[in-house]
Order: structure tokens, then sequence, then C-alpha cells
DNA sequence: GTAGGGTTAG
């Protein structure tokens, strides 16, 4: 072509020239990176030759532009044609709706006249539709060409069916159109099927339907057909492993003669994201013995097995054989294998290796940019998860579900509403993860009302029936001390899995509702539901704050022996917890002896906690001292040790322990509790004076106080000695935080209306007994939940039974 | 000139 001659066409030759040409462009492949520099050539030359491309030979110009991503190139050509054919403007709807510009391609659609339109141009359109994941449009798009007289063909009902699949009422719609197949006569062509059996497939998977018939429905249909392809087989064999019917996949997988690459990878992702990570790798290891190529899709499901697995080593693996494939570079530029990969490193615990494969990747998406931040999150580490987000190119839904969760499960609940709020000021409507974390960060906060609000927002918004709102209402409530709230919900959740269980037991464990938190287990158990390690960690504590010891170890034996769940360090930390709280201290002195590890931080804090209920103050220091060497920061430690002196009276050494962590630097976390009145927040501190209306709140507890000691009440004044390092009255008590909000909460809230205060420390022996007292004296229900768990007062007793 | 299956972030 560089040598062609440019010198004017003589009019005799045009026909031979315009043959040139066509066959010049014929050489451009589609998507091959030389066809673009062809094409351009190729025009150069018809423009200096004085060659007006018209008809066919144009046509082909602009689709190679388009093709090329030239999209510019192909939309200048298409505007200098005065009229331009039903061809050309098929191209051109089609190449902006390949480069997801629907509005351009709908403008070429509106402005093309109906008696020039065909079937294949309205094809495109609906495709078009299709691809904007606009199921509606679609299908209405197909009933308009019907209307108007135009045939749907075999290419019609594929793009429609798919479409049906997107929208509510999809059942309905792929029913109707399976009769429209039916009647136009394409019922036997493959591709229809296949579209068929795509969409029952689909419908089948939606959890309001009973997904065998629609199984069947698609069955019959593959069963019956008389040609199947490669999409065939795929198709169905997908369909079943979305449906959690992994052994059919497998049977009619095993039927394929000649097994496909997309069939294997189907396979062995159905088995990961079932859970069957041992399937998922046996799979992979006979694909490569066959000697198929794997491909991009293979390394990212087989990655992703380990990742999920905690399979490090053999991730390792995958990831060496990767780098040592001769089309090494190719791997290198796949996104999604570095996306696996980050994953795999991230979840096996390798944050700083996961950090250096994204800082490495040469181009990344948001799967790389969420999946570090999720990594950040999940990690606690805080700081570098906030500048990573503000780092970021973009954001999605995802990326701001991630941090708003995120926030709420480190505990910061303000942040967490903060954010959702930002959310939704840039003009994005929150889905049903990202008020589930809204909703956790108000359970953090015990924020009821502002959860309550949101839980009112989410029905309205129709996500009342979302499993992971549902779950974190579930722990909202109660976390915000109306258990009942939280059952109700829990009894009316159309879909349930293990969170929301698991969640109802904790809720109703830490409520001390003991006996019906294993109760609810038992049931669990009848629903087919498996426990998981977390299931154990919430009966563990069950019947460690309801006293239920028998129960509980014999729950901790069933874990391996009967679920096949290795308990870990907090599982062991729970059962020497419930050990010490029933005063079996050999018993939890054998369980750390024996234990498949070297004993932590959480099981130091089980054996300390339970000594100082018992006041066994040898072994009880004995912990101290080892948690002092490993955590000797914290503030909690100094505490009790210091505290469990005073029970005591070994008044020196708690004066030691005092200087210990004055010389240490270490500050005690001030004692804070707060109380709702009227959708606003009420702080209180130890002997409080910063209050508004704490006057009156120390007046009426003065009040108070004379009644219940008419009942028999009396001040501990030991636990005055409590708020080391805090400035103490000294004589008396000093009020602490949690007294002061309950009665601004009996002051305030309306007659008769549950009082319910939020500590962020333990809750204090002398105020555990005065809240007894104070119920009985208003006739009034208290709550108040600590670090810890829940004390509900009523007439005199708390449900923890002084068991805490 | 038009369609349809398998991957990674919660």
């Amino acid at each position: 072509m560089k040598n062609a001659a440019t010198k004017p066409i003589n009019p005799c030759d045009i026909r031979a020239v315009a043959n040139f040409y066509a066959a010049q462009l014929q050489l451009c492949c589609p998507h091959s990176p030389t066809s673009y520099p062809h094409a351009r050539r190729v025009h150069a030359h018809m423009t200096t030759s004085g060659f007006k491309p018209r008809g066919h030979i144009l046509n082909r110009l602009i689709d190679v532009y388009c093709k090329s991503s030239h999209l510019v190139f192909a939309q200048q050509l298409f505007d200098k044609i005065p009229q331009p054919d039903i061809v050309a403007r098929t191209t051109m709807l089609t190449a902006y709706s390949a480069s997801r510009k629907p509005d351009m391609a709908l403008e070429i659609f509106n402005t093309t006249p109906l008696r020039i339109r065909d079937t294949v141009f309205y094809n495109a359109m609906i495709t078009t539709h299709c691809h904007n994941d606009d199921g509606h449009a679609a299908i209405e798009l197909f009933r308009g060409m019907r209307r108007e007289g135009f045939p749907p063909d075999n290419f019609t009902f594929t793009s429609v069916l798919s479409a049906s699949a997107l929208v509510a009422d999809r059942e309905t719609q792929c029913q109707q159109l399976h009769c429209a197949v039916v009647k136009s006569g394409t019922g036997l062509v493959t591709s229809v099927v296949n579209a068929l059996i795509s969409v029952y497939v689909k419908c089948a998977s939606s959890p309001l339907v009973s997904s065998s018939s629609l199984m069947g429905a698609a069955r019959k249909l593959f069963d019956e057909m008389p040609v199947r392809d490669e999409l065939t087989w795929t198709t169905i064999i997908t369909g079943y492993v979305r449906n959690g019917d992994l052994d059919t996949a497998c049977r009619v997988f095993e039927g394929m003669e000649e097994k496909l690459v997309v069939a294997w990878n189907a396979m062995i992702s159905g088995y990961v994201h079932h859970g069957f990570v041992s399937e998922a790798l046996e799979m992979f290891r006979r694909m490569n013995l066959s000697g198929i190529k794997l491909d991009e899709f293979t390394y990212t499901s087989v990655l992703s097995a380990c990742a999920s697995a905690g399979l490090f080593l053999f991730g390792k693996q995958v990831h060496a054989y990767i780098l040592r494939m001769e089309d090494k570079l190719l791997w290198d530029f796949s996104l999604s294998v570095n996306n696996a990969l980050i994953t795999l490193y991230w979840k096996c615990g390798k944050v700083d290796e996961a950090r250096m494969i994204f800082n490495n990747m040469p181009v990344r998406d948001l799967v790389s940019w969420n999946a570090i931040l999720s990594m950040y999150m999940s990690a606690g580490r805080i700081n570098e998860a906030r500048s990573f987000f503000i780092e970021m190119p973009e954001r999605n839904l995802l990326t701001w579900t991630v941090i708003i969760s995120g926030m709420a499960q480190n505990g910061l609940g303000e942040e967490g509403l903060k954010l959702f709020n930002q959310m939704k000021l840039e003009g994005l409507k929150p889905c049903d993860y990202a008020f589930a974390g809204a909703i956790s960060s108000c359970a953090v906060l015990a924020a009821l009302e502002h959860g309550r609000q949101l839980h009112a927002q989410l029905v309205r918004l129709g996500f009342d029936s979302s499993l992971s709102a549902g779950n974190a209402l579930i722990t909202m409530y109660a976390r915000c001390g109306v258990v009942e709230a939280a059952h109700c919900l829990f009894l009316t959740m159309p879909f349930m899995d293990s969170v929301s269980w698991n969640a109802m037991i904790a809720a109703l464990g830490q409520h001390g509702h003991g006996a019906q938190a294993l109760e609810l287990f038992e049931q669990m158990l009848e629903a087919e539901i498996l426990p998981d390690r977390i299931t154990f960690l919430t009966i563990l504590s069950a019947c460690s704050h309801a006293g239920l010891v028998n129960q509980g170890r014999s729950y901790f034996d069933a874990m391996y022996g009967l679920y096949g769940i290795r308990p870990d360090e907090d599982h062991y930390a729970r059962l020497i917890d419930l050990l010490c709280r029933a005063g079996k201290f050999s018993e939890a002195e054998d369980a750390i002896q024996r234990l498949p590890f070297e004993p932590g931080v959480p099981i130091w804090e089980a054996l300390l906690g339970g000594c100082r209920i018992h006041g066994n103050v040898d072994l009880g220091v004995q912990s101290a001292e080892r948690l002092l060497e490993l955590r000797p920061q914290h503030d909690g430690t100094y505490i009790l040790l210091s505290n469990m002196y005073a029970d005591v009276g070994r008044w020196d050494d708690m004066a030691k322990v005092r200087k210990l962590m004055r010389d240490r630097g270490v500050k005690k976390e001030p004692g804070c509790s707060w109380v709702e009145v009227e959708n606003k927040v009420h702080v209180f501190l130890v002997d409080d004076t910063a209050h508004p209306e704490v006057q009156a709140v120390y007046n009426y507890l003065e009040e108070l106080g004379m009644k219940m000691r008419e009942l028999g009440y009396v001040p501990d004044t030991k636990y005055a000695l409590h708020d080391v390092g805090s400035d103490q009255k000294q004589h008396g008590l000093s009020t602490h935080s949690e007294k002061l909000a309950v009665v601004f909460g009996l002051l305030k809230l309306p007659r008769g209306a549950t009082v319910r205060v939020f500590k962020n420390l333990r809750i204090c022996g002398d105020c555990h007994n005065a809240f007894k007292f104070m119920s009985k004296v208003v006739e009034r229900d208290i709550v108040v939940r600590d670090g810890k768990r829940f004390h509900h007062f009523r007439n005199g007793e708390c449900s923890c039974g002084n068991y805490w």
C-alpha cells in the first residue's frame, strides 16, 4: 500500500479500484492491532486518489474504525453520509453499545426512520438495553418491533430472553417468551434454546421460587434439544452450580465428551463458591493433567479457592507456576489474576505482600483498589485504610460499603455513620449492604433511634427482605438493649443464614438468656444450618454468662468431635472463662496446660477475669503478670489487679500496682456512660459537672438513695477505690457515670419507659447493686450494657443473677 | 451490521 500510485483514477477503472479497496479492507481482522493503522493507510490512499468511498466500502471502513475503538473517526465518516443506510447505522449503534454509551446508541435508533429499519437493527438496540441492564426497555422494544410488523429471529430471542432475566417478574416474562419462541418456529434453534435454558436457570436461582421445578424445565429443554453446542453444556452446568446442585453439575460435566475450558472453570469456581475447596483443587489437578490450556479464569478461581481455605502454600505454588510460564508477560498484565493474588496474600495474613502486588500491577481497576481497602479495614489498619480511601481514583457502592461496615467492625460507629451520610451526599444510592454497615454503626453507638430510622428507610426502599440488613438489625436491636425487637425480627425474616442464627444466639446470650440461646442453637441444628466457629463462640459465651458449665464443656467437645471445627484461641479463652466463672480453677489451669499453642492475651484475660470474681488472688496475680508482659500499655490489667487487691484489703500491693501504672505512663480509659433521650445522646463522666442538668440528677439521686437505704441498700465503699488515676472524693463514694446516666434517664424518659444506659467499661459492683434497689423503688426496668454484656434490672433483681 | 457460557472486591 505504501508504494501504491496516488494519481487520479480513471473513471473506467472505478469498479476495479473499488474491488481493490474492498479487498484491502477485508485484510483488517476485527481486533488485530494492525487493523487500525492499515485502515488508516487505505483511507488516506482513497483521499489522495480522489476515490469517494460509498456503500459497503464505506460501511466496512466505519466498521474497522469502530472495532478498533476509534469511534471518533467512525462518527466523522458517518456524519458525512447524506442518508446512511441501515447497515451503517447498525454498525455505529453497536459500536456505541459496546463502548457503553447507550445514549448515543439510542440517539441513532430514534433518528432512524421506520421505513428503513429491519430486524437486525432492532436486535442491536435490544442488545444495547441488555448491556445497560435495562431489561424493561429491551422487552418494551421487542413488543414495539412486533407491533410494527418486524419478524423476530433467533438473534432477537437470545437477546430478549437474556433481558427477561433482568426484570422482577422474570418468571412470567420468560414463560411468555417461551410461547413466542415456539410460535416463531425458532424453538429448535440451538442458540435460542440455550438462551431459554439460561433464563430458566437464572429464575431458579432466585430465592423466592421453587428452584427444582425451574431447573426441571431447563433440564427438559436440555434433554430434548436436537443439537447441543459448547454453550449448551456450560449453560446447564453453571445452572446446577448456581443452584447449589454440584452433584448433578458434576454428572453433566462428566457426560461431556470434550470438556471445554469454560466448563472446567465453571466447575472449579462452583466448588469454590460453595465452600468445597478440596473438590475445586481436585478439578484443577485433573484439568491440568488433561492437557487443556489453563486460562485467566482458571487461575483466578483456583487462587480464590486457596484464599478462602487459607491454603497459602498451595496458592503460592500456583503463583510460582504462573510466573514460570512462557507467556509470563501476559499474566503480569492479567488484572483478574493479580486481583486474585492480592486476595490470596491478604486472606493468608500477608498484608504487606498483598500491597506489594498492588504496587507492582501495571494496570489496576476498582476490584484491586477495593480489595486493598477491605484488607486494611479487616486488618484493623484504619489509618492506612483512611488514606487509601482518599487516594482512590474512583469509588463505587462497594467501596463505600467496605469502609462504612469496616468502621463499624472496628468500633468506629460515628465515623461509619458520617461516611454513610457523605456517600448519600455524593449522590449514591445506598444498597442493602451499605445500610447494613450504617446499622452496625448504630449498634456500636447504641443509637437505637437512629437505628430505628434506618430500619424504616430500609422498609420504604423495599430492602426489608435483605439478609445482610436483617442480620445487622438483629445485632443492632440486641446491642441497643431491645432483645425482644431482635427476636421479633429474627422470627419474621424471610431468609436466614448462619449469620442470622449466630446473631440471635449471641443476642440471647448477651442478655443472660442462656437456656434460650442453647434452645435456639438446637433449633438451628434441626433446621440443618451448619454451625461455624462464630456459632461456637456465641454458644460458649452464652453458657458462660448463664453459668451453664456442663453444657458449655460438652459443646466445646462437640465442636471438633461432631462438626470438625478446630477450636482456636478465642474458643479456648471462652472455655477457660466458663470454667473460672464457675470457680473450677484447677480444670481451667489444666486446660491451659494442655493448650495446643502458647497461651496469649485472650487466655490470660479470661483467667484473670474469673480470678477477680472469686477473689483467687494468687492465680489472678500470675495471669496479670503474664498480661503485663504481653501488653504493658493496656490499662485494664492494672485496674483489675488493683481492684483485686482492694477486694482483699491488700492496700500496699494496690498502691504498688498504681505506681507501676503511673511509672509506665499508662492512662486509665475514663469511664463514660450515655443514654438516649428524645433522639439525643447524653454523655456522663464520673462525678460529672459538665452536663447542663447534672444538678437535678444529683438531687434525684439523693432522694432515691434514701428510699433505697430504707429497703436495705448499703453503699459499698470499697468500690470507691476502683477509679484508679481519676480524682476521687476523699470521703464517701465518687459517683460513677452509669449512676448519673441511669438517674438522668429516669428523670427524662416518659413515665414507665425502660431506661437503657450504655457504658464503655465494665459496670461497677456498687452501681450494679444500687440499680437493683433502684428498679424496685421506681418500679421501672433498667437496662445497662457494659463492655461485656447486658444487665436487665427489674423489681430488685438482675438478669445476670449477679454472675458476670 | 445483530446474540448467548466461566474470574477477582463485601
